[in-house]
DNA sequence: CGCAATTCAATTGCGCACAATCTAGTTACG
DNA sequence: CGTAACTAGATTGTGCGCAATTGAATTGCG
């Protein structure tokens, strides 16, 4: 029963643990959550949670998207983004409205409230454009890393 | 009414959306589904989500810790503790027994099975580490990019 | 045309993640 | 000693994230 003594030293050898250190999915974990925590005190005064957000930078790209349109761009089903969608609707950002052609789909249209959010916005991205404390071309080539490894990660699923 | 004709055809050129795509956060929130996208089918057989597995990696380096001290591991907090490892607890993964020194805090201990449980993980790791594509050289490098991002993030927060 | 297969969105159920609050136990200070 | 401050963990409430199911609309095929 004293199976872990000298295996807990060499883990801890170095000044940390190891096992968990040593994954880059806990790395991502981790970097995802700060992220999301950094957002929060940004997207606050605005109403918006951080999906919320990025579902308003697609709309703001481009107004009028289909839910599946939307799912696909940012990775989410239907069970995530209807009951969003349902409260950015509720804080006034967003309409849904069915579509005409094809009754099935439902089109997300920005409200004028949401659509006068976008210039509200700039500070958040200038804060954290300087919360990532390295240059633009630093970024974009960790984001392109990190996008690399996404897509080889989805390669091997459905 | 007619404001995102240019706008859209700007934001499309090079062959993609750009507003979204060129936020590392959000090819980072991206990679972390992913990820877990990529655990689930590899840790069901054992019974583990992908949070539970990073407590038991913790306990299989460690066994005994307190609440507080996995908490601080992985970055969550008793909120999100306090039910996950009552459900590893119904598993039969883990014992959850009082300190007799200082009664506030709760030692998690793994059972004979959680213990037993290490050896049948060893497929997960071989498995995550032929999803990543990369050698491991390059997944360390990547990780200690993203860990270093994480601790800019975290340092101008509380 | 008529029926089966498909597609889109919504719903249900479960498991994180986290803020806020609560309780119980411990420590510190007068 | 006794009370105030602090700490550990649990609980409550909100919001994702996803699998599975449902229901309505559309498409395709004989």
């Amino acid at each position: 029963m004293e199976k872990k003594a000298e295996k807990t030293m060499q883990a801890r050898s170095g000044g940390g643990q190891m096992v968990l250190e040593a994954n880059l999915c806990f790395a991502i974990y981790g970097a995802a959550h700060a992220f999301t925590r950094t957002y929060k005190p940004l997207l606050e005064p605005l109403g918006l949670t951080y999906p919320q957000y990025l579902v308003m930078l697609c709309l703001w790209e481009e107004d009028m998207q289909t839910v599946k349109a939307l799912g696909e761009r940012l990775g989410l089903d239907s069970g995530t983004l209807s009951p969003l969608l349902k409260r950015m609707e509720q804080s006034g950002y967003v309409r849904r409205e069915r579509s005409r052609e094809d009754e099935r789909q439902v089109k997300i249209a920005l409200t004028d409230e949401g659509a006068c959010l976008e210039a509200r916005s700039a500070n958040v991205r200038a804060a954290i454009g300087a919360a990532l404390g390295c240059t633009m071309d630093e970024a974009a080539a960790l984001r392109d890393e990190v996008m690399a490894l996404k897509a080889r990660l989805m390669q091997l699923e459905g």
